[in-house]
DNA sequence: AGGCCCTCCTGTAAGC
DNA sequence: TGCTTACAGGAGGGCC
């Protein structure tokens, strides 16, 4: 999926083409995706209008004057603005059609994604309600990481990406920050030290804010709404590069299954 | 509470 | 060429 950086794109994408328009219709094609789409939303949002965009992890929230709209991308979501009159194609699930004939439109192949009702508290809906800090949130303490890492006993890659502790990390960010920080994602998460959370925590950030600078990574179809790739891929240092050289040491990048998924590290400088 | 496993669905690419 | 299998960027829910 999408990740911050590519929700991030996202909501770049979409804000000045959504904000302060008026929505006509919104049409369902498949409401079956993670949770079905509640189809009281067409009447809550038909005619009202989209006051503001904003994201919360790798959640959307469009916030109108008859209450907020969370979208969730999944793995393998996306949203295009485009004309009305183009027909919705095969994964083409849900869409929003303003007055001016634009319509926001919901691909998802995997279906993986989400399209909930926020009503007029998205913060309190379940699935946002417990959700871990923004990574990027300039008053997050420095030791964040180290505090809610004590006694933790699985690895720190999985660890990072548990929304609830920090919001929005996904495995390919996990695996490009502990690269930067020098950790190697087996570690277990308990026994890092104060001063590599430290280094872990601005890490993320750096790694985040520069995908976001990029319009986030494209390993195969991400696009902004507008229609471009995300540019940060050439910018990977270890996610995806199995066999590469190390861009410190020039030893191989090693792939190795952690938990479900893939970790990306380098066995010299990641310890 | 934390951690592990399963699950949803489809497309793609590798392997035989 | 064609079938089968594994894997992919997520994350809630159930269970121990």
């Amino acid at each position: 999926m999408p990740e911050l950086p590519e929700v991030e794109t996202t909501l770049n994408g979409i804000t000045p083409l959504l904000t302060g328009k008026t929505i006509k219709a919104i049409n369902i094609y498949q409401k079956q995706l993670r949770w079905p789409i509640p189809s009281t939303i067409k009447k809550k949002l038909t005619g009202t209008k989209v006051q503001h965009c904003r994201r919360r992890a790798k959640y959307l929230i469009l916030e109108t004057t008859g209450g907020s709209l969370i979208i969730h991308l999944g793995m393998s979501g996306s949203l295009h603005i485009i004309k009305s009159s183009i027909p919705a194609q095969k994964h083409d699930h849900f869409e929003m059609v303003l007055t001016n004939n634009q319509c926001l439109r919901l691909r998802d192949p995997r279906r993986f994604g989400a399209v909930l009702w926020g009503g007029n508290s998205p913060e309190s809906h379940k699935l946002l309600k417990d959700l871990g800090p923004e990574p990027l949130d300039k008053d997050l303490p420095a030791d964040h990481l180290y505090v809610v890492t004590r006694k933790r006993k699985r690895n720190i890659r999985d660890t990072l990406l548990d929304g609830h502790l920090i919001a929005g990390v996904g495995n390919i960010y996990a695996n490009e920050a502990l690269f930067l920080a020098g950790i190697r994602p087996t570690r277990e998460a308990g026994s890092l030290s104060k001063p590599a959370c430290r280094r872990l925590l601005v890490a993320i950030q750096q790694v985040l804010t520069a995908a976001i600078k990029a319009g986030g990574t494209t390993l195969k179809d991400f696009q902004s709404p507008t229609g471009n790739p995300g540019y940060f891929k050439q910018s990977l240092q270890v996610y995806g590069r199995e066999l590469g050289a190390c861009t410190s040491c020039g030893q191989p990048i090693k792939a190795k299954m952690v938990g479900s998924r893939r970790c990306f590290y380098c066995t010299k400088c990641q310890r």
